[in-house]
Order: structure tokens, then C-alpha cells, then sequence
DNA sequence: TCCCTTTCGTAACAGCCTGTAACAGACGGG
DNA sequence: CCCGTCTGTTACAGGCTGTTACGAAAGGGA
């Protein structure tokens, strides 16, 4: 078995060298990169088995290189986020991203992240998975991507509205992370305008339909003060 | 500038044939296949410019033949199907098409489109241009489908609701095509035990906001006893 | 512990969207 | 011209969605 070739791409020097250093104390080779055209010239080099991609690159955004490396190359790409960047990072898991780290974060968890990522990637490369992945499993539930249906643990179809379903979907993109409301409406194309409350309602509404007891949510908690959080890993595979 | 090499993809010994000749009589190279593996095959023997692909394969899809090929390779692809064929051509542009030719077709509109599709293709490869096809020109209208908005000739914008907008996308994606109204349900997916009623109100109310006199409508046209066409040429362009 | 402030949950409401049903007009064929 | 079929249009009912208002819950400070 060959040992895996990462690229950590992050502008910030001090972060880049810590993940540098961490990664090739953990037993992978380790490029790293600071610019769109330094990951150019470090894919020109030679094999990247798993890339680590910061959001907020400096003038450069993230989550366009990401949809850029996505076109044209098939390794996976773990996005790193600040837990309070903006909607970004979603917007990066639709573009290609295949799975997402939030800064601040344990090494141990990114260390297990990228081990969990290129495993799977060494099964099935990134391109097939994500073809493959619009089945979502959670806390027991099912949402398919490509026929639209929710699944209760008990084997029933729930019905879900558009707009349900829009927000089930932003919150399987990002098991375990907090999102602000902001985030949430952004991520819905919702009005900037708004009252501000209308994604409280929209998740009263979704956990109406998901919760066994709406009045204290498990799988979507609230997080006083930032948001909402799908309180459950998930599972994606094929339908 | 080289000769383009094209593959000529059709179950019809007859059709194969007769549309081989003609267009190596217009000058280019052309292969032929009849099934997805022979498809394969020329595909491993050497380079392909455009691929002229039937709809109807025999047991196999051309749709899902189409999205293969798409996944796989940059060259552009030409639908050709018969005018009352089923869903599947409108199911076909979505995944990766480049152009459609219905039939019966005159030959000399295949050469010509065959020669438009392979020139826009020298200057911009298939899938950059697909990534940037967001924008529809038609009529003096503007669909933008990164933001989702439409223009008017005036360059006021026009609010559409979801159905309306999914609707005028079918359209846009099949221009001169007349579609029935079954094909445009599936398109959207409708119910298939609905009235048979549903689309042409949908029709009615967008008529209403793009026609100039919707009582005379200019650019979306009935055909009595099979359904609605776009009666306008549509341009695909940078957002 | 108590009180105050902030945040969140929720019910009611209004407006919009969407398909159905019904009817009338248009169209085409005999 | 007449008749049957097809299409346009209107009214309606039901569902969806966000706003508003109010009460409950949570958290922090005295």
C-alpha cells in the first residue's frame, strides 16, 4: 500500500505549517500550497490523493477553486472552515467538496477525517461517490436525493414541503456544525429582508414532521445564540 | 485545421448508413456504432470530435448513454430523436446533450448543425461551455439561470413563480421542438393522474407575463393536437 | 435566588401558488 | 355548415410560506 500524498492548501503560513507538519508526523507525504497557482503547480508535480482546502483563501475563494479542481481532477477535497464563516462553505459542499472540517478543530478528529476520506476514496473514487450520494441516512432516517423521499425509522414516506426538504438538505450538508439563521436563509435563497424569523418556523415545521417529540428535538437541536444543529452523523451512499 | 472525425451512433442499419455517407460526403471522417460498447470501442480506437447520437438504442438509452459519455469525455453530442419520441430527449440535454436534431430531419439542417456545434466547440470545450450556459437569449427575453431571472425586451425583470420558470426552462431547453403536454409533465414532474389540464393553465399564466398579447401568442406557440413550441431561436451564453 | 433581558417556539393570519373543474370559443374534418 | 375535439380562461379550494405577536425558556447579573 502506498502512502497517501495530501496537499494542504491555506494562506495563512502559520496554520499551513501546523497541518504540514501534523499530517507528515501522522505518516502521509505532505505538499502544501498557498494560491490557486501554487496548487496548480503542485497538481503538475505529481499524484495528490486528498486535498485540504481552506475557505477563505485571501482574494481567492475556496469554494471557486473547488468547483475548479472538482472539473477536472477525481481525488477528494476535505473544505476547512472558521465556524462563523458565511454560507461559503455550503455553497462549497455542492460545488464538489467531499467533506468539511471546522476550524477550530481537534487535529485528531482532521487526522481521522482524512483517514475516514481517503478510504473511502480508495473504494470508490470521489466523482462515482458523489454521483452516487444523494442517500442520506441519519438518526435512522432516510432522505433520497434523486426520487425526493424522506423515510421514517419505521419504514414510512413523510412528506415534506419544498421548502422542508431545502432545509433538510442544508443541514445534511453539514452534520454537526451549527449554523446561523443567516447561514440557513443564504443557503435557502431566502430574502435579506426578512423578518428574521421565518427559518425558526421552517425548522418548527421540519421538526414537526421528524421529531418523535417536536418539543425537544434530538436530531435538530437548537443552539441558543448561533442557530441550529443536525445533532446526528450521517451517512451518505448510493441510492 | 484538421478534419473532424465523427461517430455516428444509431441501432437503424439504414439510418447509420445513410447519414455515414452523407456526411463523409460533406467532408468529414465519421465512424459508426449501433450499441454502447461499440460506442467504447471507437471511442479507445482513436480521437472523436462529436458524436451524433440516437435516442432510442435498441434496449439501451441513449439518455443514459449520453450522461456516461458525458462523465467521461469532452467532446459534444448531438441528440437526434423522433418528434414523437417520450421524454427522454428533454431528460438528455439536461444530463449532458449539446444539441438536438429531431426527426424527420432535412440533411443539410444536420450539417449545418453539426458545423455550428463543432466550431462553438473549437473555441470552448463542451463542459466549460455547459458550466457557463446559464444564460438563455430568446425573443429579446433573458434567462438567466445562475440568478434565476428574466428579463423582458425593455430590460425590466419579470417576476415568474417556481412552475412558470420551470416550464419556460423546458421550453428553452428544446427550442422549436414541439412538445406534447405529456412530455412537458414529465419534464416538470407532474402527477400522472392529474387533469391533462394543469399545463396549459401553466402555459396560460406564463403566456401572460412574456407574450406581448398573450391572445396571440408570438413566442410560445400552440400545436393543435400535440402541444406547445418555442417558436424563437435561443442563445446560450455567459452568465 | 430572583429579576430582567434576550432568544426561541408557536399560533394565527394573509397572500401567493397550483391544479381541478367547468364552460365557452376555436379549429378541423366530413 | 355542423359536429366533435381541442384549447383558453375563470373561479375555486387547498397547500405553502413568511410575518406578526405573544408567551415560554434560557442565561446572566445583582
Amino acid at each position: 500500500m502506498t502512502i497517501a500524498r495530501l496537499l494542504v492548501v491555506d494562506d495563512d503560513v502559520e496554520m499551513r505549517e501546523m497541518l504540514t507538519e501534523y499530517l507528515r508526523a501522522s505518516g502521509f507525504f505532505v505538499n502544501a500550497a498557498a494560491t490557486g497557482a501554487e496548487i496548480d503547480a503542485a497538481l503538475a508535480a505529481g499524484r495528490i490523493d486528498l486535498i485540504l482546502l481552506d475557505v477563505m483563501l485571501g482574494d481567492e475563494s475556496g469554494v471557486e477553486i473547488c468547483a475548479s479542481l472538482r472539473a477536472d481532477h477525481d481525488m477528494p477535497i476535505i473544505l476547512v472552515s472558521a465556524l462563523s464563516a458565511d454560507h461559503q462553505r455550503m455553497a462549497g459542499y455542492e460545488v464538489g467538496a467531499d467533506d468539511y472540517i471546522a476550524k477550530p478543530f481537534n487535529p485528531d478528529l482532521l487526522l481521522a477525517r482524512v483517514r475516514a476520506v481517503l478510504k473511502r476514496a480508495r473504494r470508490t473514487p470521489s466523482l462515482v461517490y458523489r454521483r452516487a450520494s444523494d442517500r442520506f441516512e441519519f438518526a435512522g432516517w432516510t432522505y433520497d436525493g434523486k426520487r425526493d423521499e424522506v423515510t421514517s425509522p419505521a419504514g414510512f414516506q413523510v412528506a415534506l414541503s419544498r421548502r422542508e426538504t431545502e432545509l433538510l438538505k442544508v443541514m445534511l450538508a453539514n452534520p454537526r456544525i451549527p449554523l446561523t439563521r443567516e447561514e440557513i436563509a443564504a443557503a435557502l435563497g431566502a430574502e435579506e429582508e426578512g423578518s428574521g424569523r421565518a427559518i425558526d418556523v421552517l425548522m418548527g415545521r421540519l421538526r414537526g414532521k421528524i421529531e418523535r417529540d417536536p418539543k425537544a428535538p434530538a436530531i435538530l437541536k437548537t443552539v441558543r445564540g448561533t442557530g441550529y444543529v443536525l445533532a446526528s452523523d450521517v451517512e451518505r451512499g448510493a441510492a
